[in-house]
DNA sequence: TACTAATGCATACGTGCATATGTATCGACT
DNA sequence: AGTCGATACATATGCACGTATGCATTAGTA
């Protein structure tokens, strides 16, 4: 019976363990660009425009709040980010990206998206396409899951 | 061309992701049981025989030895494991499960192994065994990878 | 308009993981 | 036996993530 499976030979674990090796290669490559592997959601969201305050950032990257905090004040520290007062809003800042910042993320991507490609190394097209086919209807089961015990965090769309 | 995906889309990401998901979702249904994900390794490589020092139980578990021994002092503190002086080795303790721990272990996997089955709600007995072998090529193209740059640290022998 | 609820942040604290570095013990070799 | 490198562990520091709280501002409502 394949119940026998022992726990660290499952799913759960097995990527805990790849997203580790992941993002230390990806950390490892990103260095000498002086971006982190958890700044790159904040980096897209704001080249994309697809958000400018702290709220919508960690909604964006799907972290709570606190730690979301603690990384722009670190970027900002950095030099990857600038945090001006909201003139609509008191309570809140709008963030945007230094020049700095927007000239390194291309060539930053490229770097992430070369890694995947070593990653990938001796996968078909059909399995990686297959993979993140896997993996997306993972997190959509694992957000219903999450759901159902606290209240919901995310605005329940998954890109 | 598929090049034009988001750097957010790559399954690098995706694995980071679900991963958090997968951890979030672990850690609620371990705590009644006082264990927290990062434990399971610890105790099941205990429970096995596999390791019995801070050093075989950090490759096992493949962290690194300082977290290791954080770790194994949050556990003792938790009475979960104690840690006796070794006889043979002055710098060594040996490590082991007190009976609590032991005892609250097979329910515990027993609740990992259901989160499993719920997280992969929806796949055929097909998928689910292609993700588990994708996640293990991925998992030894990154060892490979990761050999490169720095000194290997884990026996290279993937259970 | 005044009061209350919701919102946006900040702070405090615990955990998991990493690196860098120090200390004590062991083993091997002169 | 004494010395030196390897080994096992501890400590310090930093980042990413989470929860729990508190505070200020905004917005909705009586």
């Amino acid at each position: 019976m394949s119940e026998h499976r022992d726990v660290l030979s499952t799913p759960g674990h097995l990527v805990s363990l790849v997203a580790r090796g992941f993002a230390r290669l990806s950390e490892a490559r990103l260095k000498p660009f002086g971006f982190g592997v958890g700044h790159l959601p904040v980096l897209v969201a704001l080249r994309d425009g697809k958000a400018g305050t702290q709220r919508d950032l960690a909604r964006f990257a799907r972290v709570e709040q606190p730690p979301m905090a603690q990384m722009l004040a670190r970027m900002e520290r950095d030099g990857l980010v600038r945090r001006t007062p909201d003139p609509a809003d008191g309570r809140s800042h709008r963030v945007a990206l230094t020049e700095m910042a927007l000239s390194c993320l291309p060539e930053a991507t490229a770097v992430l998206m070369q890694g995947n490609r070593d990653a990938l190394a001796g996968f078909t097209e059909a399995e990686a396409e297959q993979f993140v086919d896997l993996l997306a209807r993972l997190l959509a089961n694992l957000d219903r899951l999450a759901a159902k015990g606290p209240g919901r965090r995310w605005s329940s769309a998954v890109p």
